[in-house]
DNA sequence: GCCAACGTTGGC
DNA sequence: GCCAACGTTGGC
C-alpha cells in the first residue's frame, strides 16, 4: 500500500465537496510526473493526504483513499472543459485520472506551518522549497504520524 | 498581487 | 538537443 499526498484549491474542489460527494475523479492534472504516480504507482486502497493549497492557510485537513484505478481523464476530451487537450485522442489519451473516496475530514487540519515545526516530518516533500508538484509520494512513518497526531 | 521555482514549448 | 521565452503553481 502506498501513501500519497494530492493538493487541490478549496476554491475549486475542498474536503467538504469530497465530503458531500463521497468520492469524486481526480480530473485535470496536467503534469507528466503527477500522471505517472497516478498510472504507475496508485492502487486501489491507497491512503490520500488532502491537501488544500492556496489556501488561509494551506495545510492537510482530511484524508481520502484510492477507490479506483486510472483511467483517460474524461475532461480532455471535452472542448468546453478548462482542461480539454486538443493534442490528445481517444485512441490515445494523454491523461489520466484516479478516483478518490472520501474517508475523513480532521477536526483541525495540520497547516503547511505546522509541518515545518515538527521535526519528524522534516523530509515531507510539500515543505521543499519549490515542491509545485500536485500529486506527491508521502513515507509511511509521516503518513502515520500524521494520522496518529491528527485523529 | 508579487515572484521564485520550475515545467513546457518551439525555434534553431 | 539546447535554451530562451513563456505559462503555471502556490506560498507569502
Amino acid at each position: 500500500m502506498n501513501y500519497w499526498l494530492m493538493k487541490s484549491e478549496p476554491d475549486a474542489y475542498s474536503i467538504d465537496d469530497l465530503k458531500k460527494d463521497k468520492k469524486t475523479l481526480w480530473d485535470g492534472i496536467r503534469n507528466y510526473q503527477a500522471r505517472n504516480f497516478m498510472m504507475k504507482d496508485m492502487q486501489i486502497g491507497d491512503q490520500v493526504l488532502f491537501y488544500h493549497s492556496n489556501a488561509k492557510p494551506p495545510g492537510i485537513v482530511g484524508l481520502g483513499e484510492i477507490s479506483k484505478q486510472a483511467m483517460p481523464d474524461p475532461t480532455q476530451f471535452d472542448k468546453k472543459s478548462n482542461y480539454f487537450d486538443a493534442k490528445s485522442s481517444k485512441e490515445n489519451p494523454r491523461w489520466h485520472c484516479v478516483e478518490v473516496k472520501y474517508k475523513d475530514k480532521f477536526k483541525s487540519m495540520l497547516s503547511l506551518n505546522e509541518i515545518k515545526e515538527v521535526k519528524p516530518l522534516k523530509d515531507m516533500m510539500v515543505i521543499k522549497k519549490g515542491a509545485r508538484l500536485s500529486i506527491q509520494p508521502v513515507d509511511k512513518k509521516d503518513f502515520n504520524y500524521i494520522l496518529k497526531t491528527l485523529g
